[in-house]
DNA sequence: CGGGCGGCCTGGAGGC
DNA sequence: TGCCTCCAGGCCGCCC
């Protein structure tokens, strides 16, 4: 579900609930997400603590706690986090509970349990595992045509798996690939040893455009995704080939094309994405 | 070393 | 109605 605008617009959701609450008690009915949630740990770490900060990194979601801890989420492709009443009755697959001393439960629910639940050490988060090898942020001040064409030196295969490659950069996933390259006007098997500087400045500038407007406009709705108070996002209406095989193109007419890459549907026009 | 692919899970949609 | 297959927004690790 959640790509980098996802997670954006979660955590500026969140963030003025969140900021000065208070854990009061976290509960974990099921502790099977893509690593296994460390109960003791996660109650020891969070319980009588203060949300401080909420951070993004990628596409995960990082909340400093008094105590220099962070609790750290990542949605996977199901989860969700909202915000309920405490004594509001369980979601469904609602797997990790934090009741807050406001009088409110975040709930963390993830039916296909891909997500991740954990803290660490607020100085520890940079060097771990997960966050060390992570590429650059592309809504960072770093990122242009001339980064991107830095990232490709020496490298070959198609340019949708360079953009989902978040050793390189992070946060775009399958919808905001094929949107960014349909804006940019090139296609998803052009390979990145094959793309000139000019294109490399366009298609930089396409990934930050798309990805921009799609947390101005609530993140991309498909099925389940939900800010933390439980709205939707309406970007789903401006993608322009994402989901829309069959339909005419919005800019040339022609028919959009799906087409499998690395196990995954790509989407494309063939008129205009060369 | 880098790229491709299967696997991890569950639920919803669509075909028969 | 029910059963089957396919498909899904992410990521990791294995394989070549």
């Amino acid at each position: 579900m959640p790509e980098l605008p996802e997670v954006e617009v979660l955590r500026r959701s969140l963030e003025g609930h969140l900021i000065g609450a208070r854990v009061e008690r976290v509960e974990v009915r099921d502790a099977r997400l893509r690593e296994p949630v460390d109960r003791r740990r996660l109650s020891s770490r969070l319980g009588g603590q203060s949300l401080e900060r909420l951070r993004r990194r990628a596409k995960y979601l990082l909340i400093d706690v008094t105590g220099d801890h962070t609790l750290i989420v990542h949605l996977g492709m199901s989860g969700r986090l909202t915000l309920a009443p405490g004594g509001h009755p369980l979601e469904p697959h609602e797997h990790v509970s934090f009741y807050l001393d406001t009088g409110r439960r975040l709930c963390f629910r993830d039916p296909r349990r891909f997500g991740l639940v954990l803290t660490l050490p607020t100085e520890d988060v940079a060097a771990d595992r997960r966050f060390r090898d992570l590429g650059v942020e592309p809504l960072g001040g770093e990122f242009d045509g001339a980064c991107m064409m830095r990232l490709a030196a020496g490298r070959r295969g198609p340019v949708k798996s360079f953009l989902m490659n978040g050793r390189l950069i992070v946060g775009v996933g399958n919808i905001y690939a094929a949107e960014a390259l349909f804006a940019a006007g090139i296609h998803p098997r052009r390979s990145v040893a094959r793309i000139g500087a000019g294109s490399w400045h366009r298609l930089a500038e396409s990934v930050r455009t798309v990805l921009g407007a799609a947390i101005e406009q609530g993140g991309t709705t498909l099925n389940d995704f939900r800010d933390g108070d439980g709205s939707p996002g309406y970007f789903q209406v401006s993608l322009s080939v994402y989901g829309r095989e069959g339909e005419d193109c919005v800019r040339c007419g022609r028919q959009i094309r799906r087409v499998v890459q690395t196990g995954r549907s790509t989407f494309y026009c063939p008129g205009c994405q060369r």
